[in-house]
DNA sequence: ATAGGGTTAG
């Protein structure tokens, strides 16, 4: 799979439009070509002794009154591209001249007065506001004398719309009228309504603040605004001024303020108004009570929220809705499927709130028939697929593993925006299609939509999951260019792409930059050095984020004690994990797999399955990576009877369907002495994975059965599976274990040719091991001369290996030499050299290099918990067909020419 | 009055 970029269009524009910061209101300035904003606009006091004209301002009509002081922008008036000003004037100016009938149709005016009345207020209505102001212009053009009620009409049209600047325009026109209209408690309560319900913060604040006559309506959308914007202490500062100037909130405050309780997390306040609510007789409103409902939910007091939503006779179905939002919010989906399924049984009918919800509890639980109903049922009730309903079907999709259905909604969806896309980008990069996680992004760009910090949060992740560094650097500079990377979920997820494209430095100086880092990136940062085993660094960092107040989680501490594991230090890792406990953090099913998993590959087996033992008494439930760790251990102590039980366990438990769960279990039969249980137990896997053979082709090779081993071989080829890297070093370790030169040389052709594998150093090792075991020293020089690099360690162990045969004393001193110039890095090199030396007699030096050994605390063979070095050399191999150093080890057995003790 | 997206540990 390959993420290059080369030939596709570039993901990340070179030189990327400016990234604008949301606005709220547009800047303003007379002279400027941007349309005006507001926050310049001051309304005099008195109107009435103002005089408005009209400037072009570019393509903007700007109103402007003249007081006798200073002269500022009342209000604007957008023009279309091309208008011509002075028919716009005139269209505004109509002339004040009487027509000479004028007083014979007096009284159809009165008629079509009525009647134009009528017809513009059902206009606003229906949302048709360009309709309606069109007749308004008309009556204006007609000199019919236009009511108070009528601008009302029009402006309350414009908040159904949330048309602002036809709004404007109706604002300018009150103001031409001047004498008339100003100081009109209904005009200025609409105007109000009118700014506030657009959003445009500064003009309805200062208008509000300006007009003589507040009332319960104009405090409502003031604070109604104040908590739309994120303002929620405003809101209810403006409750409790409100309250202080004698005005009642009535129901259609309360929820509002509710709202902003809910957003701050203030229960206190949020109490005080419910009991202000019950006070007041609001308590049977559905609004007030759906509000409290939600507002303890946000609270996280979901008992308080079934209270209120239990004592609701009337319930809507935004009650409901609510109730089921606070549960998702608090983590309990069972309960909002729970609910969901009342819901039903109540005969509401669903909206797409109710579905999304939904939908939400069921991905965060996995229920994938339960979001399956959930979709059908938005289906059936004719739901229109929204950008925000389909968002919520695509995730509950992506989330529970179905992307395949995940994607059919995606192309089903007419209106897409920013998070549908994120979601779809984010699905394919959690099951491992990158490639298409990249086509969907420049989808996404050709769309016109740009990338935001979380379809960065998701490339990053991607290209971490790959260790695409290419892909990751541009990332990167795409969020420095975007102002993205101050997002502290940007920056973890860059600094985790750093740290798995094996870029420390640059994961630390991405890390040192951030200023307010939270858990996750600490946790990140931590993760980073643990996996390299930097014990050290990652314990500075734990006890740097304790100082800066952060207090470590449950993962920081696993990450603490993999450090220790990684690097060897038992002792510390295990101090680490009593630690933890003593400050009160449990250790999870993440940290007993690290310590186990982590003892197992230290050789430390028999701890392991203490640990193992331990866990289950503390309650906490195994998945198959502890299985398997502990398989590992088993293996490494020979424990057949110990493995035979935890397969029991496996099977009790209904772990199996895991494929290196499966594998471990062949693996430790075979290596476990029971060739045939394992045999058994691999014929009866349906499925069977590469990993699976190749742990079988090992059983076989370790007990010298090489046919078999190279029959599976076969028979995985047949079956038209591809053999893997692990696959050939097996077959290759049964070949030489059973001397089989002509199966082995045609092996590695086939691995080369037919199967376009790069023999690694591992393969070449066992090559000439086979040959020089066979006496082909020749051969094998020959091979070791073709190699693109260097022989390591193995070779000359093998070689050495070989001497044994040979008795040849000064080819033994040559290769001993070479081996210890290269510092042989495991301890089947030194077992090899021993031989060497025991093989030509030279019992000193086979002393000499135990006591080597033992000194570089090498008396293991990695993964093998025991060895006899001498003449003969008894082996328990350990470690399933997934231990990193696999291929290692199986060359170590090779090497030894081991005997697997059967228990 | 209610709804959708991203980051960390074995």
């Amino acid at each position: 799979m390959s993420c290059s970029l080369r030939h596709e269009t570039p993901l990340f524009p070179s030189r990327p439009a400016k990234f604008p910061k949301p606005r709220p209101e547009p800047p303003i300035s007379l002279n400027s070509t941007t349309e005006p904003s507001f926050s310049s606009i001051n309304p005099p006091h008195n109107p009435c002794q103002c005089q408005t004209s009209l400037f072009q301002c570019e393509r903007w009509l700007v109103a402007i009154s003249s007081s006798s002081s200073n002269s500022s922008c009342m209000a604007s008036l957008p023009l279309p591209p091309n208008a011509n000003l002075q028919t716009q004037l005139s269209f505004s100016k109509p002339t004040q001249t009487l027509s000479p009938n004028f007083h014979e149709n007096h009284k159809s005016f009165q008629l079509s007065y009525k009647s134009h009345c009528h017809q513009i207020s059902s206009l606003c209505k229906q949302g048709q506001i360009q309709e309606a102001v069109d007749l308004f212009t008309k009556m204006e053009l007609e000199n019919l004398q236009v009511q108070p009620e009528i601008y009302g009409e029009l402006l309350q049209g414009c908040v159904y719309a949330r048309d602002l600047s036809t709004g404007q325009q109706i604002h300018a026109r009150i103001i031409k009228n001047g004498e008339f209209l100003a100081g009109n408690e209904y005009i200025e309560t609409k105007l109000v309504i009118f700014y506030s319900k657009c959003d445009a913060y500064s003009v309805a604040s200062r208008m509000f603040r300006m007009v003589s006559s507040k009332n319960v309506f104009s405090w409502a959308a003031i604070i109604g605004m104040n908590c739309r914007m994120g303002f929620c202490e405003e809101a209810l500062l403006g409750l409790l001024e409100m309250l202080d100037s004698g005005y009642v909130p009535d129901n259609f405050v309360v929820p509002n303020a509710l709202k902003a309780c809910g957003a701050l997390q203030w229960i206190g306040v949020g109490k005080g108004i419910h009991g202000y609510a019950i006070k007041m007789g609001y308590g049977t409103c559905v609004f007030v009570s759906s509000s409290l409902v939600d507002m303890y939910g946000k609270c996280g007091a979901m008992e308080d929220a079934r209270m209120v939503f239990d004592g609701i006779p009337e319930k809507n179905v935004v009650t409901w809705n609510s109730l089921m939002v606070g549960y998702v919010l608090n983590g309990e989906n069972e309960e909002a499927i729970k609910l969901f399924y009342n819901l039903r049984m109540d005969s509401v009918k669903p909206t797409q709130v109710t579905i999304s919800s939904y939908l939400s509890a069921s991905a965060n639980i996995g229920a994938p028939d339960e979001g399956k109903q959930g979709h059908s049922i938005a289906v059936v009730e004719g739901l229109v697929l929204t950008a925000i309903l389909g968002s919520s079907i695509i995730n509950f999709y992506s989330k529970v593993g179905l992307i395949e259905d995940a994607e059919l909604v995606f192309s089903q969806m007419a209106e897409k925006d920013a998070v549908t896309w994120n979601l779809i980008i984010s699905g394919y990069v959690q099951v491992g299609k990158i490639d298409k996680a990249l086509g969907m992004c420049r989808r996404m760009r050709s769309e016109k939509l740009r990338f935001d910090s979380v379809t960065l949060a998701s490339l990053m992740s991607a290209s971490a999951d790959t260790s695409n560094l290419k892909l990751g650097k541009e990332g990167h500079c795409y969020c420095i260019r975007n102002n993205l990377d101050s997002d502290v979920v940007v920056a973890s997820s860059i600094v985790d792409m750093y740290a798995k494209c094996k870029r420390i430095d640059c994961a630390r100086g991405v890390f040192d930059s951030v200023t307010k880092a939270d858990l996750v990136l600490w946790n990140t940062m931590l993760a980073a050095y643990a996996e390299l085993g930097q014990s050290g660094e990652t314990l500075k960092l734990f006890y740097k984020m304790q100082l800066e107040s952060v207090p470590p989680s449950v993962i920081s501490w696993n990450s603490i004690i993999l450090g220790f594991l990684k690097n060897g230090q038992i002792d510390e890792a295990k101090d680490m994990f009593l630690q933890m406990q003593s400050l009160g953090i449990q250790p999870n099913l993440v940290t007993w797999t690290t310590l186990i998993s982590g003892l197992a590959e230290n050789g430390f087996g028999f701890e392991a399955i203490f640990a193992f033992q331990k866990m289950q008494e503390a309650g906490i439930r195994p998945n198959s990576l502890t299985i398997v760790s502990v398989l590992s251990s088993c293996i490494d102590m020979a424990m057949l009877q110990y493995g035979k039980a935890i397969h029991g366990y496996v099977t009790r438990h209904v772990l199996c369907g895991s494929v290196p769960l499966a594998t471990s279990l062949v693996d430790m039969y075979a290596k476990c002495g029971n060739i045939d249980k394992a045999k058994r137990l691999f014929d009866m896997i349906e499925e069977k994975a590469v990993p699976i053979y190749n742990a079988m082709i090992s059983g076989y090779a370790l007990h010298g059965q090489a046919v078999e081993a190279l029959a599976l071989y076969k028979r995985l080829e047949e079956e038209g599976k591809k053999p893997d890297s692990i696959t050939f070093t097996n077959a290759l370790y049964a070949c030489s274990h059973s001397g089989l030169v002509n199966e082995g040389l045609e092996l590695f052709a086939d691995m080369v040719s037919k199967h376009h594998l790069k023999p690694s150093m591992v393969h070449y090792g066992c090559m000439v091991n086979l040959l020089s075991r066979c006496g082909n020293l020749d051969e094998a020089f020959r091979l070791i001369n073709s190699m693109p690099f260097e022989p390591d360690a193995h070779i000359f162990g093998s070689l050495l290996a070989a001497c044994r045969e040979h008795n040849n004393t000064d080819l033994t001193k040559y290769l001993s030499e070479k081996l210890l110039e290269l510092e042989p890095d495991n301890s089947g090199n030194y077992v090899a050299l021993s031989n060497a030396y025991a093989a030509v007699g030279q019992w000193d030096e086979v002393e000499n290099v135990r006591h080597l050994m033992k000194t570089k605390g090498l008396m293991k063979v990695p993964g093998c918990s025991w060895i006899q070095i001498g003449e003969e050399s008894h082996v328990f191999l350990a470690g399933d067909q997934s231990h990193p150093k696999i291929e290692e080890i199986n060359l170590t057995l090779a090497l030894l020419g081991s005997q697997i003790l059967c228990t």
